[in-house]
DNA sequence: GTGCTTCGATACGACCGCGTTCCGTAACCG
DNA sequence: CGGTTACGGAACGCGGTCGTATCGAAGCAC
């Protein structure tokens, strides 16, 4: 820790010296992200992510002061900011944004690491709540608004809790994924009756 | 692995020599499980377990070959045969079914060890297997069957499917449970209204 | 009692992973 | 050029954990 992280806004100063190599950096985030995806965050160990990353392990300790620090810092980038829908058609809006969740969840390196995550964070209070913040509740906080608005159109009855519709729409998908190597993977078909089955409950009477 | 373990029916063969102690065994499984809902899977030890069970670790491996293999065992105890409610009031027998695992998951210790045991289960699909087959298949069994029961009386409409529409019930809370640290506990509100929003947009129309 | 097994306790060997420290080399500044 | 810091690689100390082995004592059948 002898050198200032990037930290705030401005300019980072720069000291004497050879300067750290942002390909190391992004080198070791890949490889734990790789290997978070591949085993678990409880079965990475920093030699062997030192060695995938092809770098050295005080390379990554000049970064990081442990694991933790360096698992937390690469859960960030995971998150690619998610984007409000609202095409007007609030059926179709939900079955879109559900659907593309489990798409992901299917196929790309995030729905790997999504499970893996849980696991490490539900021993881990503090990677919970950081893994809640940064990465799911940005994405929450859109699908409330396109509640919201429904609401607002009397598309939806008010006096809904909305974070709770929320829970509703995501709880059985993630339920279904946690539990895919007993039952196996959410099918398309599952999640749009789960939509369904909600927004009629939820509509306006 | 010198004597049989209790397997399958029958006289279990009573060999020569001071029989094993089952207060031992006892002590052993409720330690693990109290340890299981306190620190979690991992942070286990077998020397730890032995001396909070009152027992040698060779008490331990002479019943159970490995960790796995204890927490396997151990998991099965936790899992009481749950009961079939139905009232006749659907709306009253879903609440109560899940407000009653709501107040499970708040209080007792299952209810703690359950995101431990998710937490170790997503790492390993064995256990996930049995955590599944063993404890929760079992009882959204038995709320299938209510759920078939009310198809059949016309309460709620046919063609969906009843296994999704368990996840929708129990899919939400479970993610509550989950995401705790940094949410904290469901709330009977939210669940009660999971369970109207859910049971609206199932019902005949 | 004799023979068998388990008991709790402890010691042991082997391994593993963390985080540090040391190389010789490389990159940047003045 | 000299000064400084970072690089990849390797070695190190340390603590922890597994699973086994061994101890004297204790329980049960014969």
């Amino acid at each position: 820790m002898s050198r200032a992280l990037a930290g705030g806004a401005g300019v980072i100063p720069r000291g004497p010296g050879r300067p750290r190599s942002e390909k190391a950096e992004a080198a070791i985030l890949d490889a734990a992200l790789q290997m978070l995806a591949d085993e678990g965050a409880a079965r990475i160990t920093m030699e062997a992510l030192a060695a995938r990353a092809g770098v050295g392990k005080a390379t990554i300790y000049r970064r990081w002061k442990n694991k933790t620090d360096l698992l937390v810092d690469a859960v960030m980038r995971v998150s690619e900011p998610a984007q409000l829908v609202d095409t007007g058609d609030l059926r179709a809006d939900l079955i879109a944004i559900m659907d593309n969740a489990r798409r992901k969840m299917g196929s790309t390196v995030s729905g790997r690491i999504m499970p893996r995550l849980m696991s490490a964070a539900i021993d881990d209070p503090e990677l919970m709540r950081t893994y809640w913040e940064r990465a799911i509740q940005p994405r929450r906080a859109l699908v409330v608004a396109r509640l919201q608005r429904a609401v607002d159109a009397g598309e939806l009855r008010s006096g809904l809790d909305l974070d709770s519709l929320c829970d509703s729409l995501f709880g059985p998908m993630v339920y279904r994924k946690l539990f895919a190597a007993a039952r196996g993977l959410p099918t398309r078909e599952s999640i749009a009756q789960g939509v369904d089955v909600v927004l009629i409950g939820a509509l306006s009477r």
